[in-house]
DNA sequence: GATGAATGAGTTTTCATTCAT
DNA sequence: TATGAATGAAAACTCATTCAT
C-alpha cells in the first residue's frame, strides 16, 4: 500500500514513537482505556502491533507513557507562565497560571481527557497523575506561600484551587465554545479576595456563618 | 448445616438487593469497575452470580444501580443540611451544605470512590454521573443566586465552588485522620469573600493581577 | 392476583398439562426448542416454572411430549381419512389422506413447525420423529401395496411420496393464504400417473431419459 | 517438537480458513448446532479458539459459512449436471440432475445434514437455507417449464418434486449401503409420468380418484 | 398444590501478548 | 525492521434445575 512511497515507511524510533503516543492519547480519550485494544491503537498509528510492543512496552507501560508526556507537557507550561511574564505579584502569577492552565486544557482536550477523566479512577495510573498532581498542588502553593500565611494553610487552598481550576477545566472541555478567558477571570475574581484575606492573617476571626452548633455529619 | 436457622437463607428479594449494593459498592469501590468481576461481587455479598444478574441485571446497570443510590443519598444529606439549621443567609447556607457535603463523604468513603473516582471517566456512568453533579451545581448556584449577580456568573462559581469542594473531599478521603470541620472552614475562609464581592458588584472593576498583555495560549 | 378468583386456579392435573403443551407448542414453534427458556414456557402457561417440572418433567421431557401429542393427532387424522370415506380405490384414499394431511398442517401450523422443523435435526426428538414418520411411511406403503408392485419399491415410493407431500405442507405453512386443495390436486395429478404405471407392472421398461451412459457422482 | 517443520504450524490464512469449515461441517452434522461448542471446532480443526474467531466470526457466522459452502457446492454440481451431458429433453436433465443431485448427498453426507437436518428449522439459518432451497426449486421449476405448462404449476411441482427429491436423500443419507441409482430411477419412474401429463395439458380432467364430498379438515 | 429464592455448570466472546518468518 | 499467525486466560452472561416455604 503505502509501503510503496519511498522514504515514507521506515522512520526513526523516535519519530515513530510520538506518532504511536499520538494515536494512543487520540484513541483512549476517545474511548477510554478499557475500551481500546491495543489492535486500534496500532490501526490508529498506522502500523502492526507487535511494533507498539516493541516500542512501548505493555498497554499498561503504553497509558503511562501518554500520562507522563501529556502530564509533563501541562506542568512545562503551566511552570513557564507562572515564571515569566510581567508582574511579580502572588496574584499575577496566579493569574497568568490560571490562564495558562485553561487555555493548554482547551487546545489539548486529548489530553486532559486522558489525564483526568481516564487516569483518574483506576489504579495504578491514579498512583501516576496523583504524582503529578502533587506537583502541581506544590507549585500552587508555593505561589501562595509567598503571601505568607502558614503552610499547612496554603497546602489546603492550593488542593481547593486546583480543584476549582479542574472543574472549571472540565466545565471548558465540555464547552467548546466557550470563552476561556472569560472563565479564568470569573474564578479569578471568585477566589482572589478570600485567598489574599485568608492567608495574610495568621488566624483570621472566624467567619460570621458560624453559628456555633453542630450539625453532625450524615 | 446452617439451613435450618430460619430467615438465615432465603432472604426476601429486598433484602438481598441492598446486601448486594452494598458489596458491590464496596468492591467497586477499592477495584474500580473493570477490575471487578460480577463473581467478585457475588462473593462478597454472600450469594451466587446468577442471583446478581436477575436482581439487579448487568454489571453496567449493577454499578448505575450503586450509582443512583449513593447519589441520591448525598444529594439528599446536602439537601437536608442546606434548607434546615440556624441562620438563613447566603454564608450561613453555604456553610452548612459544605460541611454537611464533606462529613457526607468523610463517613461513605467508599459511596465517593464509586461516584467520583469510577464513574467520572468512563461513559455511560459519566453521563449518569453529570446529571447528578448538574443537581449539585443547580443546588449551590440557587444559594448563590439569592445572593444577587447575574445567573451566568453564578453558575460558573458554583462549577468551581463544586469543583473546590470535591477537591477537599478527594484530599479528605485520602486522608482520614484530617479534620473536616477545619478543612471546611479553610475552603469556606478562602472563598467566600471572594464569592461576596464577586457577586454583589454586576460589573466588578477587573483585578489587579491583570496585567494587559496576551500570553497566548500553550 | 387471579387466586383470589375461586374456582379458577386448582384445575385437575389433566387440564393443567394440556394447557401446559399448549403453550409449549406454542412457543417452541415460534422460538425453537433452544431460543425458548422453561421461564417462557411457564409463563405462556401462566403458572411458575417448578409446576412445569413437576407436571412434565424436564425441558426435553416437555418437547417429546408435545411432539408425541401433536404426532398422533396428525397420524390420527389421516389414519382417520385413509380408512373411512367413499371408495376404496388406492387413488381414493391416497387422495383423502393427502387432504387430510395437508388440511391437518394448515390447521395446526405450530405443531407442524415443531415436528418438522425443530424435532427434525436435533437428538433426541430426531429419532422420535422418526419412529412416527416411519409410521406415516408405512400407512402409505399399505395403500400403494394394495396396488401391486415388490414391497420395496412400495416402500421407496412412499418416502418419496411422503416427501413431496411434506415439501407442499412446508410450503403451504409459509403461504397461510393458498388454497390448500387445489395444491392438494395438484400434488396428486403429478404423482399419480407415475405411481400407478410405476407399481403396476412388475418390472418397468426402462424410461426413455436414460442414456447409456455413467456419470459418476461429484 | 514439529515446530522445526516449515509450513506444517503457521499456515495461511485461507488453508486455515478451509480446515476450520471441514471441521465446522463435520462436528455440527453428527451433533448438531447446539450441542455443539466453538471449543470443540477448534480442536477438531487442531487450532485454538480465537482463531475461529477472528477468521470466521461469530459461532452463528461460522455455521452460515458453512451453509454457503456446501450449499454452493450442491448447486453447482446440480447446475453442472442439468446443463451438460447427452440429450436435452426435459426428462433426461431432470433425470440427470436428480442423479447429480442424490450422488452428490451421498458423497457429501456431512454437509447434506448441515444443511438440512440443521439449518432447516432454526433461525437465521433457515432463512439463508430458503434463499439457496429457492434457487434449486428454480433450476427444476425452469427445466419443467420448458415441457410447458403454467408457470404456477410448474413451481408447485417442483416444490413437490424437489420435496421428494429430499426425502429420498435423506433417506440414501441413513442408508450408506443403498444403491444410489437404482433410488434415483425408482424416484424418476413414480414423477416422470404424471408430471409430463400434468404439466403438458393446460386443465387436465379431474383425477378419478375425486369423489366429490367435502372430508373436512381435522 | 404452588412458588420465590437460589445455584452449578457451561458457553460465547474478547484481548493482551508472543512467536516464527 | 516488521508482521501475520497463534493462543492462554479470563469475563460476562444464561439457563435448566432444585430447595424451602
Amino acid at each position: 500500500m503505502v509501503s510503496s512511497v519511498p522514504g515514507f515507511r521506515r522512520l526513526p524510533r523516535a519519530v515513530r514513537e510520538q506518532q504511536m503516543l499520538d494515536a494512543a492519547v487520540r484513541v483512549f480519550s476517545r474511548q477510554g482505556y478499557h475500551a481500546t485494544s491495543v489492535d486500534e491503537i496500532a490501526e490508529a498509528a498506522g502500523i502492526s502491533k507487535p511494533m507498539v510492543y516493541a516500542y512501548l512496552g505493555t498497554k499498561e507501560e503504553l497509558f503511562i507513557a501518554c500520562l507522563h508526556r501529556e502530564g509533563l507537557r501541562l506542568l512545562e507550561a503551566l511552570g513557564a507562565a507562572a515564571r515569566g511574564g510581567p508582574g511579580s505579584g502572588t496574584d499575577q502569577r496566579l493569574w497568568r497560571g490560571l490562564r495558562a492552565f485553561l487555555g493548554f486544557v482547551a487546545a489539548h482536550r486529548d489530553g486532559w481527557s486522558v489525564l483526568y477523566r481516564q487516569a483518574r479512577g483506576q489504579e495504578p495510573f491514579a498512583g501516576v497523575l496523583a504524582q503529578m498532581r502533587l506537583r502541581l498542588v506544590e507549585i500552587v502553593a508555593d505561589m501562595l506561600a509567598d503571601c505568607s500565611g502558614t503552610p499547612g494553610d496554603a497546602a489546603l487552598a492550593a488542593h481547593a484551587l486546583v480543584g476549582a481550576a479542574e472543574a472549571v477545566a472540565d466545565w471548558v472541555v465540555d464547552h467548546p465554545d466557550a470563552d476561556v478567558d472569560r472563565a479564568a477571570e470569573r474564578l479569578m475574581a471568585t477566589v482572589w479576595l478570600g485567598l489574599r484575606a485568608a492567608l495574610s492573617s495568621d488566624r483570621p476571626e472566624p467567619g460570621p456563618w458560624r453559628s456555633d452548633e453542630d450539625p453532625g455529619a450524615a
